[in-house]
DNA sequence: TTCTTCAAAATGTGATCACTTTTTGATCCC
DNA sequence: GGGATCAAAAAGTGATCACATTTTGAAGAA
């Protein structure tokens, strides 16, 4: 019997206008992305509320989104925890991501302008400054960046919120694996996908589109690090 | 300016041990799916809570979910409503469905055994009978089973929830679409992909599963029916 | 008439409470 | 000691209320 610890929850600056909802929504996810609510570990309502200081209310609406997005998972005792991650599972996560995101790259291909991959290419380099820097939290978060600005080229997207979903889910393994991580360094892959929007380029984009989602996440699924993450998580379970 | 409606919500029968949230969920979805609410027309949580005989709070949770799901789209103004369709939008649905069907289907082959298929087989025939009886409702429904039933052979299946997304979405439409068409008559196109299965040949299977996507929806989205669609939404706006 | 103003009505949001289900853990029995 | 029992505690669920925001529509001015 492990005493749970009394549930981490960092407390982000509540925006202007936000709902009490938006903002729980919001610090729940953040938490959840970032591994500090270690899979297994139940999350009640009540704790919740009393860490953020508010009501069952917007806690519970926030708690029912995070689990149709399947960041969390409601049991049959209607618990809600953070899911486990599992080598298949997180195999058929790559695996998705990667079709769903060659899809949505080569859907936004025809209304990529010269003006947007400009502004990839200044996120690109934003990208290396934070990779210089050490900065893997900067790094991960502007390469969804990078990723997102491509595939919202298209004016009439829906593939997005999928994409959202999955990164979501992929999102706390990823971390935990990466603070196992000693030597961290990514290899620079969207040089390639930039050409390839240049030359209007479709099996190119893929391409390249493939090799950086692999590089950027396969390497880190590798059976060593699999273990470490699901041994961290078994310290709470 | 239309006086709109008393919101029609057909009252499904409740589950034994089902929350009032859940059985709220399914009576709001169903009524989303058959196209009963109208693109535009808003979706009030009093209204539903009237119609439905309960509280506002199970309502809010209900609409909440239906929204992270993409069924209802939570405007600015707060106001929840179904989203209207649009011709590229539809366009993007479509593919979305395909690359996303198609990628589940190859990921399930390895495991789709000969007892999987005799039950495919069952459920095609069903299809059959519905089919000669007219029933479109019930052909719809069934077809999702086959669908379903198919990719959940992977044990560590992640793309159903995103599939399920994308059916809600397109949902609505197609209903209503096909309360237009005087004609109906689906071609069966599941014993390409049985036959496929049998062979384990994935490119097969793809293929036969495109085409069959295709059928089902793609000569729905003829620019004369989504007119019609349009209109008809337009009525209620 | 047409536009503006503003108060009433409608609606969404958040807090609180009562009730039900589930979990916990101490006690009892074997 | 080990397992069953059951009451207390904890957690989820649903109803209700107060308040904030938005919408509506009537009254008044240009």
């Amino acid at each position: 019997m492990v005493s749970s610890s009394p549930l981490n929850l960092p407390l982000i600056e509540r925006e202007l206008k936000e709902t009490t909802n938006q903002w729980v929504y919001r610090c729940l996810r953040h938490a959840v992305m970032t591994g500090l609510v270690p899979p297994g570990r139940a999350v009640t309502i009540r704790d919740v509320a009393a860490a953020l200081g508010v009501s069952a209310m917007p806690v519970r609406e926030a708690l029912r989104r995070l689990s149709t997005e399947h960041a969390l998972e409601v049991q049959d005792n209607r618990r809600i925890m953070v899911p486990q991650m599992t080598a298949s599972k997180f195999r058929e996560l790559c695996e998705l991501r990667i079709a769903l995101e060659c899809h949505a790259a080569e859907r936004a291909l025809p209304y990529v302008t010269p003006q947007r991959i400009d502004e990839l290419v200044a996120i690109d380099r934003r990208i290396d400054l934070a990779n210089d820097a050490g900065d893997r939290e900067a790094v991960t978060s502007l390469n969804q960046d990078f990723h997102r600005y491509l595939y919202q080229a298209h004016p009439n997207q829906v593939v997005m919120p999928l994409v959202e979903s999955i990164w979501l889910q992929l999102g706390p393994f990823i971390r935990l694996a990466l603070s196992k991580l000693k030597d961290f360094y990514q290899v620079d892959r969207h040089s390639e996908a930039l050409t390839a929007l240049r030359r209007q380029d479709p099996l190119a984009l893929r391409i390249a589109l493939e090799a950086d989602i692999r590089d950027g996440i396969t390497h880190v699924g590798t059976n060593e690090l699999l273990k470490a993450y699901v041994e961290s998580a078994g310290q709470h379970s």
